[in-house]
DNA sequence: CGGCTTTGACCCGCGC
DNA sequence: GCGCGGGTCAAAGCCG
């Protein structure tokens, strides 16, 4: 799909401030993946480009508003509730508006997917408006694991790759225990001495 | 053959 | 009420 390639060399990134609420918890999105062959580096800095607060809301609407930083920043909304129109099922097995911790964060990448560990499968594409990259739609394949996940590359500089989390995983990531597992035994191994 | 991606259609919320 | 944009479904196709 991504046809038109040759990213541009990466543009110095706009410094940001720190954001002014620490919480925007990159070590938990951190973990599964410190093991893995991660693609790049996280950068904890926030594009103007991106449209944080559709991202991270639910609703889009980039056209002339900036985001303002606050919103702009790595977010996790952990117990953001907007419980409206509860509504039961929708037909067509529809879901309703979880109240679900979602948080977002850019990676530099040549790849669309980062391997965090976990396994994903493909549900849904969709062309955004003022981006010239559409956003996929990805839902972690465990049975009982309903953790959701968005990627959208920037039109601006398209090495950068947005990932919104939505959802905590209830179960294990296979990859990284296989990984941790022999790491943590010659731990404890060494610990004896 | 099972799991995954692709893709058009459908649904829903929101702004005007 | 209508149109737009985003999110999801599901059938078909692909691939190891």
């Amino acid at each position: 799909m991504e046809g038109h390639e040759a990213p541009p060399p990466p543009p110095q990134l706009p410094q940001l401030a720190p954001s002014p609420n620490p919480s925007y918890l990159l070590t938990p999105l951190l973990l599964p993946s410190s093991s893995l062959q991660y693609p790049s580096i996280i950068e904890p800095q926030v594009l103007p480009d991106i449209d944080w607060v559709g991202l991270l809301s639910g609703q889009s609407q980039l056209g002339e508003k900036r985001p303002v930083m606050e919103s702009a920043s790595m977010v996790a909304e952990n117990g953001a509730e907007e419980e409206r129109g509860n509504k039961d099922e929708k037909k067509g097995g529809r879901m309703k508006k979880a109240t679900r911790p979602r948080f977002a964060f850019q990676t530099r990448s040549a790849d669309d997917i980062l391997d965090d560990g976990y396994r994903w499968r493909k549900y849904g594409q969709k062309a955004v408006k003022n981006s010239k990259y559409p956003r996929s739609y990805y839902r972690c394949t465990h049975h009982t694991c309903n953790v959701k996940k968005q990627v959208q590359r920037l039109s601006k500089d398209t090495s950068i790759v947005v990932t919104t989390y939505e959802g905590v995983h209830d179960h294990p990531c296979e990859k990284l225990m296989e990984t941790l597992t022999p790491l943590l035994k010659q731990m404890q191994f060494l610990a004896r001495f």
